[in-house]
DNA sequence: TTAGGGTTAG
C-alpha cells in the first residue's frame, strides 16, 4: 500500500506507486494519478505521462468499472494522450472487455497514424470475441504486417467458434506460407483446441514434440496446456514430467496438476500436492480448491475435506461457489452423512442446481433415507423439468417408489409425459479414424 | 514498455 506522507512525492515515485500495486482499487489509482498529473512538468519525459495513464487503467478495468473508464477516457482526450498507441491500445482493450460496441466506436476515432500493430491486434481480438467470424477474418485480412500475436488471435478465434478444420488449416498456412516463428502461446492455443476436441493423446505428443524440436520451453500457458492435455489423455506420468520442467510454476500449473490427479483418482497424490503447494506459499485459487476437494470426495477423506473448505474461507478468504458446495455435499453424502450434506445445501449462498440435488438424492437412495429425500425432492422439483435433468426426475421416481409413495411416482411420470421428456438410453462412442468437427472446408 | 494463450463439482 502506498502511504502519503508530508514528503512531496515526485512524478517517478507516484508512477512507481501506481505500477507496484499501490493502487489496487480504482479510487486509490485515480487519486494517485491526479497527484501525478499535478506534479507533472513540461520538462518531464513524455513517456512518464502515458505510462502513468496505462497503469491507472488496469485497476479500472479489473474492477469492470465502465463509468470510471469513460470518465478517464474524457481526460485522455482532453490531454491529447490518446495519440499514444500505448494509451489507445490499453483503452481499446479495456472497452473491448466491458463494452465491445464502445471499443468499436473508439477504434473509429483513433487516427490512422496511431493504429500500430498493438492497436490493430487489440481490435482484432475484440472482433474475435464479440463479432461474427467473417468480420474478424475480414479485419485480419486487411492488417498489413501480421505478427505472431495477430495470427494467434485469429487461430484462437477459429477454435473458439468450434471451427476445428478451419483452425488446423489456418495453422498450416502460418507454418507453410509465412516466416512467422510459432511460439509457446500459439502451441498452447492449438493444444487447448485439441484437448477440448478430444484429439488426444497423439496430438498432445505431436505438439509437445514440435515444442521440443524448435526449443520452445513449456513456460506459462504452454506448460498448463501440456499438463492439462496429458492428464486428460490419461498420461499422468508425462504431465508430472512437464510439471517438473516448468520453470516458474504458478497457481494454474499447480491447479491443472492437482485437478488432473484427482480426475484420475490419484487422490492422495493430489492432496499431497495441494499441501505442498500451500507450504511453498503459492496462493491457491477457487479452482485449486475444487480439485483438492474433489480428491477428498473420491478418497472419502471427510475430515480433510472439511479442513480444506475451512482453510479456503478462513485463511484464503475465498468465497465458495457452486463447485465447492457441490463437492461438500458429495463428500458428506457419499459418507452417508446425509444430515450434514443437506445442511450444506440449506446454508449455501447460491441456488443449488441439478448436480447438487442429484448428489444428495443419489445418497438418499443408497442409504435408504426417505425422510431427507422427501424434503430434498420438494425443493429439487422447483428446478422444473427439462431435457438436462431427466436423470434427476428418474431418481425422484425411484425414491418415491422406495418410500411406497406411488402417488409421487405417478405425478413424476405424468410431468415427464406432459413435457414430453424421456430418459435417453446410455450411449457411448469412439471415433477411430476421423475425429468429429474435422469435416468442414478449409478457409479461403 | 500498450496486443494473443492456460486450470474447476454429479
Amino acid at each position: 500500500m502506498f502511504l502519503f506522507t508530508t514528503h512531496r512525492h515526485t512524478t517517478r515515485e507516484l508512477l512507481n506507486a501506481l505500477r507496484g500495486g499501490g493502487a489496487a482499487c480504482p479510487s486509490s489509482a485515480l487519486h494517485l494519478y491526479s497527484q501525478f498529473r499535478l506534479r507533472l512538468r513540461p520538462s518531464d519525459p513524455s513517456h512518464l505521462a502515458w505510462r502513468a495513464a496505462v497503469v491507472t487503467l488496469r485497476p479500472l478495468t479489473a474492477a469492470s468499472s465502465l463509468p470510471l473508464i469513460s470518465h478517464f477516457h474524457g481526460h485522455l482526450l482532453r490531454s491529447n494522450l490518446l495519440a499514444y498507441p500505448q494509451i489507445a491500445s490499453s483503452l481499446l482493450r479495456s472497452y473491448s472487455l466491458l463494452s465491445p460496441p464502445s471499443a468499436h466506436q473508439l477504434f473509429d476515432q483513433i487516427p490512422p497514424a496511431t493504429r500500430n500493430t498493438y492497436v490493430l491486434n487489440v481490435m482484432l481480438s475484440s472482433l474475435c470475441r464479440s463479432s461474427d467470424l467473417d468480420s474478424a477474418r475480414a479485419f485480419f485480412d486487411d492488417i498489413p504486417d501480421k505478427d505472431i500475436v495477430c495470427w494467434s488471435t485469429m487461430l484462437a478465434c477459429y477454435f473458439s467458434r468450434g471451427r476445428l478444420a478451419d483452425g488446423f488449416a489456418f495453422f498450416r498456412s502460418v507454418t507453410f506460407t509465412t516466416d512467422i516463428a510459432v511460439d509457446d502461446v500459439m502451441l498452447a492455443t492449438l493444444l487447448t483446441a485439441c484437448t477440448s476436441a478430444g484429439l488426444l493423446p497423439p496430438f498432445c505428443r505431436a505438439i509437445h514434440g514440435y515444442a521440443i524440436r524448435y526449443a520452445i520451453p513449456p513456460s506459462m500457458h504452454l506448460g498448463t496446456a501440456l499438463i492439462d492435455g496429458y492428464t486428460k489423455a490419461g498420461r499422468l506420468d508425462y504431465a508430472t514430467r512437464v510439471f517438473a520442467l516448468v520453470p516458474h510454476r504458478n497457481v494454474i500449473h499447480w491447479t491443472a496438476m492437482i485437478c488432473g490427479m484427482a480426475s484420475h483418482l490419484c487422490n492422495n497424490e493430489a492432496v499431497q500436492l495441494f499441501e505442498e503447494m500451500c507450504q511453498r506459499r503459492v496462493q491457491p485459487n477457487e479452482m485449486t480448491f475444487t480439485g483438492a476437494l474433489r480428491a477428498c470426495v473420491n478418497a472419502g477423506l471427510v475430515e480433510k475435506g472439511r479442513d480444506f473448505f475451512k482453510l479456503m474461507v478462513d485463511r484464503y478468504c475465498l468465497e465458495p461457489d457452486i463447485h465447492h458446495y457441490g463437492c461438500m455435499v458429495d463428500l458428506y453424502a457419499k459418507a452417508g452423512l446425509l444430515e450434514d450434506a443437506y445442511e450444506v445445501i440449506k446454508n449455501m449462498k447460491v441456488e443449488p442446481n441439478v448436480i447438487i440435488w442429484t448428489s444428495l438424492l443419489t445418497a438418499c437412495k443408497e442409504f435408504k433415507n426417505f425422510e431427507i429425500a422427501v424434503e430434498g425432492i420438494e425443493k429439487a422439483l422447483a428446478l422444473g423439468i427439462s431435457d438436462e435433468n431427466t436423470g434427476l426426475y428418474m431418481l425422484i421416481t425411484d425414491l418415491y417408489a422406495m418410500g411406497g409413495r406411488w402417488d409421487g411416482v405417478i405425478k413424476i411420470r405424468r410431468l415427464m409425459q406432459e413435457h414430453n421428456v424421456w430418459k435417453n438410453r446410455g450411449l457411448s462412442s469412439i471415433k477411430v479414424d476421423k475425429p468429429q468437427g474435422l469435416s468442414s472446408a478449409a478457409p479461403s
